[in-house]
DNA sequence: TGAAATGTTGGGGCG
DNA sequence: ACGCCCCAACATTTC
């Protein structure tokens, strides 16, 4: 009898799953493995906790829908696999794509090896809805602006349907002597982790539940509530898609099927908001695919800036500054809520992503990779390809960037989008009790609270100064040519 | 998915 | 009644 191998990485669902279904389809003796390799891939605590909790749902389910267990080892993947190879006798390796520079280089060189030993291995796509190599502009390039990249996209053909599991029980086989969960050690030695807890649901079934609760209500405000960090009206689906618990393709067939259902409702009016709003959370899975787009195409950004002449900014180096950021002691309200929610929960509001990255990079001029690597370290929806475009885009050194001279005021962008103070409130609490007046600028206070800090640069001047630095860039350039 | 500076308009207070 | 000024509200431009 045949055997096959479906290695896991991030795709951590069995639900339109293309790797697990080709399995199936070849044999009734499947191995499911998980390997971790933090010599390969450096993942930040809260990514790790939330891997943890992934697996476990993974392994819960497997056991359920096909009564075997996913099998769990720690190390390099080409040598692991190679043992398990040997020892399972399989003739079929499966797994889905990934898209970062360096897990391509090993996937292409694992692919290669074991083809030359006889096996039949095979990549998938589960996770975009338009890879990176389907996509070009007239001249054959890739895009570097979101809107006709997106045009193109969805001009580019029907989005194939989603596919449910497939039912079947498999024969158990022997147990390829795998670690235990607690073994790869992904779960924090400090217990910080109780607060996660209470907002996430890791898994298959908790991004189900989280995209069902999500279209059920918030989807239809969408298009306002979204910029709203005080109000739940984003779907929180980044963390689930990252580990590919719930795919696009999922996503795009349940938001679809809102939009078609409701042009014959008798109330035109309210739903063609709800309409308008579920192509505006659409649109946001065409940033993601974007972010793809562009890291495949363009592999040194996580690194470098995609716009060269960006490389000779005049960066300010300062540790007391990018620690204050790191720990929401700015002075300014909206950006240390932002900064203390990602701490707590391992995830920020959107608008307020912006608004720190903004902040980091303008006011304090501190370059954006510092910026970037603390989100990779500390955030549950960690990805390097959306990642990498926002704080390029927040920097005004990528693709589809934000011009140099856009400087977020962080008082006004509070005052903006947080008018109640709500979501400053919740996460400054030394600053709860202020007036809405005064909540975004507390230092213009007669007797201002004692324990928040006094902004740690005025805005005003570092407004100014980032203009300077920036006009600097831009006469470098200019010489140069 | 920007903010600040500058320009324009028009209502209303007031001598 | 009229001209003048102030200023809010909105529009445009500049960074």
């Amino acid at each position: 009898m045949s055997t096959a191998i479906v290695w896991f990485r991030r795709d951590l669902r069995i639900a339109d799953q293309p790797a697990v279904r080709a399995a199936l389809e070849k044999s009734d003796k499947v191995h499911f493995v998980f390997i971790w390799s933090p010599e390969d891939e450096s993942l930040g605590s809260a990514s790790r906790w939330w891997l943890h909790y992934s697996l476990l749902a993974l392994h819960q389910s497997l056991e359920k829908t096909y009564g075997v267990q996913l099998e769990l080892f720690r190390g390099k993947p080409a040598a692991i696999l190679e043992d398990l190879i040997s020892k399972s006798q399989a003739q079929f390796l499966y797994w889905s794509r990934l898209y970062d520079p360096q897990t391509r280089k090993r996937d292409e060189k694992i692919k290669e090896h074991f083809k030359k030993k006889g096996l039949e291995v095979k990549s998938f796509n589960a996770s975009l809805l338009f890879e990176p190599t389907m996509i070009a502009n007239k001249s054959g390039k890739p895009f570097q602006v979101f809107s006709p990249f997106w045009r193109h996209c969805l001009a580019s053909g029907p989005i194939e349907s989603a596919r449910a599991a497939v039912s079947k029980k498999l024969v158990a086989s022997k147990s390829l002597s795998s670690l235990s969960l607690r073994d790869l050690g992904l779960l924090p030695k400090i217990k910080w982790d109780k607060k996660m807890a209470e907002v996430w649901r890791p898994g298959e079934l908790g991004a189900q539940e989280r995209l069902a609760v999500f279209l059920k209500a918030a989807v239809k405000s969408y298009s306002t509530d979204r910029n709203i960090p005080g109000v739940e009206g984003s779907s929180r689906l980044s963390p689930h898609l990252h580990f590919g618990e719930i795919s696009p393709h999922q996503i795009w067939n349940s938001t679809s099927s809102i939009i078609n259902s409701s042009g014959n409702s008798s109330r035109v009016r309210a739903s063609s908001v709800a309409k308008n709003s579920a192509e505006v959370f659409l649109r946001e899975i065409g940033w993601r695919e974007f972010a793809y787009h562009l890291l495949y195409h363009f592999p040194h950004t996580p690194d470098e800036p995609l716009r060269a002449e960006f490389k000779k900014f005049p960066w300010r180096k300062s540790k007391e500054d990018f620690e204050a950021w790191t720990k929401g002691r700015t002075g300014y309200p909206i950006v240390d809520a932002g900064m203390r929610e990602l701490w707590a929960t391992g995830w920020m509001h959107n608008r307020v992503r912006m608004v720190v990255a903004s902040f980091l990079v303008k006011h304090l001029l501190i370059e954006w990779q510092k910026g970037a690597a603390w989100f990779l370290d500390t955030l549950v929806d960690a990805d390097l390809a959306s990642n990498t475009l926002g704080w390029q885009w927040a920097s005004g050194s990528g693709a589809d960037a934000a011009p140099y001279f856009r400087i977020f005021n962080p008082i006004l962008q509070g005052e903006k989008f947080d008018p109640d103070g709500a979501y400053v409130r919740r996460w400054v609490p030394e600053l709860a009790d202020l007036s809405n007046k005064f909540i975004h600028k507390p230092w213009l206070l007669e007797n201002s609270p004692a324990l928040y800090p006094a902004p740690i640069v005025d805005h005003a001047f570092a407004r100014k100064r980032a203009l300077q630095a920036f006009a600097q860039l831009r006469l470098n350039d200019s010489l140069l040519q």
